[in-house]
RNA sequence: GCGUGUUUAGCUCAGCGGUAGAGCACUCCCCUUUUAAGGGAUAGGCCCUGGGUUCAAAUCCCAGAACACGCACCA
């Protein structure tokens, strides 16, 4: 092996341990061993077998062999002790001298923390209680060049713990229980709609126009076209398309969506939403599969519905709570949005309750700013908010009863908005309109305003059937399952700037 | 984008005008039923970057960077 060039940023004390260990990597060539072999095979997780003998009394050895795999987290009494972790937990390796060959205690004085090994052995219970493998033969399984952080304290900077999730994963047994249970979560979604008869579709992240949601965009381009492309903040048009076509009747696309926004707990720029689409139902169908959605995939991947975050308990059992808009507004605020008609009323009673909104916004906007300021955050337990007003809501069918509302409704969870759904609007004259509406938003100033889509509005032509449509920001709902402060929990590599 | 913090050894943190400290990790010695840490002894630092103030700056001031938390924007 030829001398490996240290990074240029590396301390004397960083490139000292470094040191050290590349040596002891020639030692283990020079025993015959190539120190980064290609496969092992182990019997069990550790998991499997802390459960499996979790009645073994303390001093009792077994016969039975085990082989295991993973890292070493702590080496005590010159090796006599490892603690061998892999991705379900970990297991200490007896290593007793009088157990080894000469060759293999040579090889012990070789590992250090952090390297890969497997190990084989019988399963015993020592008699302080700690479940342990006699070993008996135990190979390299990767030699680990730096120093692991301080095994008390862990890793406690954030952004290290960012930057390089891996050692964050190493070290943190709370960050792999979290993104494995989203893992789990995303698992158990899929599961639930392939039950209920879903086709899992793809849309396109690049797109020509950025539709489908009120937001900035970021720009791409392609070279040999030369073109710019928006990646997708929303799948939402290419799925309707799809149901227009009759691909299937129930679609949906799991994947990430990207806006152009700032970054904040709650907000990374890449994030994972399901939108989905039925054929033949309508935003009271939406309500329903969203409350067993939830339901369903807390019980199954947490084993209960009733789930803490922060100080707040918060029951996901069905039914939830479905109030209108103007409902959730009147009781926090006591103002009857359903007597206000004006735009100017509407200003004037957003002022008698503090909310500042401009003197062009009209009654839904301004009905919407004061559910967002004033009532939104009282919302911790599920709650369905319904009945948008229309200039809001670009994509949503009229409300069958008011027209100056669309049916369309956000879950609240913990004061967030964790779904967002409507009656699609399959009309394509009033679409048409509503793009039209949208336009003159935008050259208002408004740059987060739809822009026009010629041929969704071709593709309504030809008939989409009556739909509903719910998107699920994933992010967020594996925060709330997994009691997770900030996305960038949930999220193994965040969006960060680089270091310099 | 604005405000407030944080940035010192591989890791976790002290120090807050007078030539840089601890614990763990590392190295060496001793030890073979330990478990955050078996016992002992070494070694390891452009104190984030760039300016200033001062006889003297890790420490005070200004600017910048990254990160965190609020606010703004939004999912």
């Amino acid at each position: 092996m030829n001398t490996p060039t240290p990074p240029s940023t590396e301390s004397s004390s960083q490139h000292h341990i470094r040191q050290t260990r590349i040596d002891k990597l020639t030692q283990w060539q020079a025993l015959g061993v190539n120190p980064y072999p290609y496969t092992y095979e182990k019997s069990d997780d550790n998991a499997v077998i802390q459960s499996r003998y979790a009645a073994l009394e303390a001093g009792v050895e077994t016969s039975d062999t085990v082989s295991v795999a993973g890292r070493i987290m702590a080496i005590r009494n010159s090796g006599m002790f490892i603690d061998l972790q892999d991705p379900t937990g970990k297991i200490q390796l007896f290593s007793h001298k009088e157990n080894l060959s000469d060759t293999l205690q040579e090889q012990l004085k070789l590992l250090d923390i952090g390297d890969l090994i497997g190990a084989e052995g019988t399963v015993r219970r020592t008699p302080r209680g700690e479940l342990s493998i006699k070993v008996t033969q135990f190979h390299l399984l990767g030699k680990s060049l730096l120093p692991l952080p301080e095994k008390y304290h862990g890793l406690t900077d954030v952004e290290v713990r960012y930057r390089q999730r891996y050692l964050d994963l190493i070290m943190s047994e709370e960050t792999r229980t979290t993104l494995q249970t989203r893992s789990k979560i995303i698992s158990e979604l899929r599961r639930s709609l392939f039950d209920k008869g879903f086709l899992e579709v793809e849309t396109p992240i690049l797109q020509p126009i950025a539709g489908g949601a009120a937001a900035r965009p970021f720009v791409t381009h392609h070279n040999t076209l030369d073109m710019d492309l928006y990646l997708r903040i929303a799948p939402e048009l290419y799925l309707k398309r799809l149901v227009v076509g009759g691909l299937a009747e129930k679609v949906f696309d799991l994947n990430r969506n990207f806006r152009n926004e700032g970054i904040s707990p709650r907000h990374n720029p890449e994030f994972t939403m399901i939108e989905l689409y039925q054929a033949y139902a309508d935003y009271n169908t939406m309500m329903d599969l969203t409350e067993e959605l939830f339901e369903t995939i807390a019980e199954k991947v947490l084993g209960t519905t009733t789930i803490t975050f922060g100080d707040n308990t918060i029951s996901l059992k069905r039914p939830w709570q479905r109030k209108t808009m103007t409902q959730a507004v009147l009781e926090v605020t006591g103002l009857d949005f359903s007597t206000i008609h004006s735009d100017a009323e509407a200003r004037e009673a957003a002022a008698s309750v503090h909310v500042h909104v401009k003197p062009t916004d009209t009654w839904g906007l301004v009905l919407e700013k004061i559910l967002e300021e004033k009532v939104e955050h009282t919302l911790i337990q599920p709650v369905h908010i319904l009945d948008y007003p229309k200039e809001v809501s670009p994509l949503a069918k009229t409300h069958r009863s008011d027209p100056r509302l669309v049916e369309r409704f956000e879950t609240r969870i913990n004061g967030w908005e964790v779904a967002n759904a409507f009656s699609e609007l399959t009309d394509p004259l009033d679409q048409r309109q509503r793009f039209e509406d949208q336009l003159r938003a935008r050259e208002a100033g408004d740059d987060e305003a739809h822009q026009m889509d010629e041929d969704y509005i071709t593709a309504l032509e030809y008939g989409l059937p009556p739909t509903g449509g719910l998107g699920i920001g994933l992010d967020r709902m594996i925060m709330l399952l997994t009691n997770s402060a900030n996305i960038r929990d949930v999220i193994a590599f965040p969006t960060l700037k680089p270091k310099h």
